[in-house]
DNA sequence: GCCGTTTTCGGCCCGACTGTTTTCAGTCG
């Protein structure tokens, strides 16, 4: 039997919840096992051996019959209630699902009358007009669902966040312009700082919402109007992305701007909170409850933050509305103060045309400076990495020199020597140490070999963190987003290994990797691991991706003093000095 | 299916839009 992993879990009670929505079954018990699945993603713990011993009792949102079946799944690799369930539909139900204007009740239907369980099979018979003659459905259902279909073929429905940032920073501007809008705001999943975005929820206040919705339709690069109403529009830009404007009047903009930030999970946490006080919260307003007795009258809410001053909490940052715990901390006056972008002072993990960059040494110095670094690390690939034009001993050795060359001609700038090496299969790095020791710092990370299992493949990685010359570990998991899935690591167990020899933990802001991932950060915060913020910039114009990389720290927990990077130039000079062990 | 300083039963967030309806169901966020 396959070891069981914290994804298997969350898959099958998400897999669970869609089986159940397709029977129709009770709402409720359906967002029990969607709540059961979050619980398990973000449980802080190895939840895995908890469940493999029956030892569940207790966590918030897993009762009884969660807890037997989360047992039962990883004590045996299966489960018969899903099994059975699963056994009830055909698999090609689920990219039904996926569709744009259908659900469970409509996919159910569809299977029901037309046996129809594939996007090919669904295409035919919409084209044929069987669709149309369906009840509940009509010629207009049937034109949409080719047209979903189309959509869901040509784009995966998800985009990069430096993908969207420039339409959504110019839609923005153009809101922010228009006459009538007092105020406009980005919402959702892109305020919160997610690394991948679904839609852009754009949200305005204004005196005449039907005015900005048509001008909303109106924008440049709309290839499509998916709705359009008196107080909310959806267009589709010509890249795919869908944006969705919602307007709202002036005093209802806080609760709006609360409500369509999310998360979801966070507005749940945040409505039953004011529901506890006696007050009802949506967005649009802060009400009594009805027929409720409160002592003190509901004062006026001018901004967001008023919201959760009213309810007895610090205000929340956008990046923290996960319901990942900081409701407890705001609760306690514990939420941290997150970094900024002004607090980074410098940057490693930067590639030059001597491996596979396409900006020289040169170039990448001026690029650092104008973003107004101190410092600035430079660390091509090694030898290992061919494909990637890796660099051997002796052009390291040469690259070294021109470095300190460079680096003696500058007086506002500290240029750093390290490499890239390689993670090789058996943990042991593409340099001996004698060649490691005479660099100013060490990037390891892993090129090849991704498919290992996760015991052999987190042993690889933690033997080369316990190489002193190691300063710190790249991009974690592998991952490319949208691309590539992580390869199989634990990272706890690297996590704690980091915490024990003092190695650095890369968050890697290429805006296709954002790897080490946010959910874990804060775990890593906790035990001391301190964080490196490197654009991984394999040209000038990447150093920008540090931008993004902010947005994720935050979305982290990370603070200033968790950040390697944030050091001065002369604290940076000083921690590279000290010896790896005595930086713990 | 989960939960409990109003409860071990009866709640669990809810409003807008669309298309198919003639008063509403389904979907979305």
């Amino acid at each position: 039997m396959p070891e069981v992993t914290r994804d298997h879990l969350v898959a099958v009670l998400e897999e669970i919840a869609l089986l159940l929505e397709l029977k129709g079954e009770n709402p409720f018990k359906i967002r029990a096992y969607r709540n059961g699945a979050e619980v398990v993603r973000s449980f802080e713990g190895d939840i895995v051996a908890r469940a493999r011993e029956n030892d569940l009792k207790g966590i918030k949102g897993i009762g009884e019959a969660l807890q037997q079946k989360l047992h039962e799944l990883s004590s045996s690799g299966l489960l018969v209630f899903h099994e059975s369930l699963k056994s009830e539909f055909p698999e090609g139900l689920f990219e039904l699902l996926e569709l744009q204007g259908l659900g469970p009740k409509k996919v159910k239907l569809l299977y029901e009358e037309l046996s129809i369980s594939s996007l090919g099979g669904l295409k035919r018979a919409c084209a044929s007009g069987q669709v149309a003659e369906l009840q509940g459905f009509g010629a207009k259902s049937a034109e949409k669902i080719i047209s979903a279909i189309d959509t869901h073929e040509r784009f995966s429905g998800h985009y990069l966040l430096a993908e969207v940032a420039p339409d959504a920073e110019r839609i923005l501007q153009l809101l922010r312009q228009h006459s009538d809008v007092s105020r406009a705001e980005i919402a959702g999943s892109y305020r919160r700082g997610k690394e991948t975005l679904h839609d852009l929820d754009f949200l305005v206040a204004t005196r005449e919402p039907a005015v900005v919705a048509k001008f909303f339709t109106e924008l440049e690069g709309v290839r499509e109007i998916l709705a359009q109403g008196q107080t909310k529009s959806s267009i589709r830009l010509q890249n795919g992305l869908q944006c969705d404007l919602r307007a709202v009047s002036s005093k209802e903009w806080p609760f709006a701007l609360m409500y369509f930030t999310g998360s979801k999970e966070h507005n749940v946490e945040l409505r039953s909170r004011a529901l506890k006080q006696k007050l009802t919260l949506n967005e649009y307003h802060l009400h009594p409850v009805q027929g409720a007795e409160r002592d003190d009258p509901t004062p006026e809410i001018m901004e967001e933050a008023d919201i959760y001053t009213e309810l007895g909490l610090q205000h929340i940052e956008p990046a923290l509305r996960e319901n990942r715990g900081e409701f407890d901390a705001a609760s306690e006056g514990t939420l941290p103060r997150l970094v900024e972008q002004d607090n980074l002072r410098g940057t490693f993990h930067n590639h030059t045309t001597e491996s596979d960059g396409r900006s020289t040494l040169a170039e990448m110095v001026e690029g650092a400076r104008e973003l107004g670094l101190s410092y600035l690390g430079i660390s091509d690939h090694s030898k290992s990495t061919f494909q990637a034009n890796g660099l051997d001993e002796e052009r390291l050795l040469r690259q070294l020199e021109a470095i300190r060359v460079l680096n003696g001609t500058l007086d506002d700038l500290d240029l750093y020597a390290g490499n890239e090496v390689d993670i090789l299969r058996d943990g042991t790095l593409d340099f001996d140490d004698g060649i490691l020791a005479q660099l100013d710092y060490v990037v390891a990370s892993v090129h090849a070999s991704f498919s290992l299992p996760e015991e052999e493949m987190t042993k690889r990685i933690i033997r080369a963190m316990e190489n002193p010359h190691v300063t710190m570990l790249g991009h974690l998991s592998g991952r490319l987003l949208l691309r590539r899935d992580a390869y199989a690591v634990n990272h706890e167990k690297i996590i704690d290994c980091a915490a024990e020899t003092g190695t650095v933990i890369e968050l890697n802001c290429s805006s296709k990797r954002m790897d080490m991932d946010w959910s874990w950060w804060r775990r890593a915060r906790n035990k001391g691991v301190k964080c490196s913020l490197n654009p991984d910039a394999h040209h000038v114009d990447g150093l920008q991706d540090l931008h993004f990389g902010i947005r994720v720290a935050r979305k982290g927990w990370l603070r200033r003093e968790d950040i390697l990077n944030c050091l001065s130039a002369e604290d940076m000079r000083n921690w590279l000095q000290t010896p790896k062990a005595k930086r713990i």
